[in-house]
DNA sequence: CCTAACTGTACGAATTATTATTACAGTACT
DNA sequence: AGTACTGTAATAATAATTCGTACAGTTAGG
């Protein structure tokens, strides 16, 4: 999986940290530690999808719009990254004779499919506002050391 | 991810599928669709785990050493591929002043390694016979055009 | 005791995915 | 008109994954 949709999290817990202030993409990118032009492609699908308002011109950027309570990880993996779970790499031939390698191959899919829907009924739980906490909290409780 | 945990799990089925056979590293790189060499890299992590035992010499090659009944999908993964959901490339800079980006980086490894659990739950449920019984039965009800 | 058919393992090459860089058109404020 | 932004595309750089080959070690059979 790639990491637009920790990018997609990391500066939309940003914005809601400084609510009523526009942030520039290089702004954001420094924060997250890219480069704004990937910035600017994430938050252009997340303005797609109504979570951030977008300003161009001078004094522009990018603003929450969206309540952070509300929206959760789960909306915004639907909008970044579908289907990451399963690996690119595929096991089996499906012209092959044998059932094992003909069907492997789709019955590897569903599992993967079925797998993605937990992951995204965890991720229903968070919000962005649980992660801004977390953040503000120093994530005392887990792997940072 | 990469797709040792699929590899694994087609293999296992495989063995599963013809019990009582010892299948060559060539057999089953063939039904897979990859090269010997990595069959037999991911079936010796296996033997290590117990799930398979293996021949060397003439005639030898891999046989079912546990029963597909009672291994689950879960042990397999945990034995191949541990933390495998949480992209490579991290968000954030422990550095930086702001708490968003310094401390981004571990709340997001939080949540990738609490979804991994879930993840996990889910391949609890699934045995490597009834992935087995999924592949004879076609796959009907899924992705498999 | 020699050969053939295997596994175990390592290493470098090839391929593919991900990320970074650069560029430039479009927009809005002053 | 000029400056500071976004939107988007294309290409380069980097990193991950997969493949291919090689060779030492093991076992069975003649």
């Amino acid at each position: 999986m790639n990491s637009e949709f920790t990018i997609a999290v990391h500066s939309l817990a940003l914005l809601a940290h400084i609510p009523e202030h526009m942030a520039s993409s290089e702004l954001i990118a420094k924060n997250v530690c890219t480069n704004p032009a990937r910035i600017r492609k994430i938050m252009s699908i997340l303005r797609k999808n109504g979570f951030v308002k977008t300003k161009e011109g001078i004094g522009g950027g990018y603003i929450l719009a969206c309540d952070p309570n509300e929206v959760t990880l789960a909306e915004i993996h639907r909008s970044i990254s579908n289907g990451t779970l399963k690996p690119h790499w595929c096991s089996g031939d499906p012209q092959e004779a044998c059932q094992v390698s003909a069907n492997m191959h789709g019955v590897m899919d569903q599992i993967f499919t079925e797998a993605e829907m937990y992951f995204t009924k965890y991720l229903e739980q968070i919000t962005i506002q649980t992660v801004l906490d977390k953040v503000r909290q120093g994530c005392q409780e887990s792997s940072q050391q």
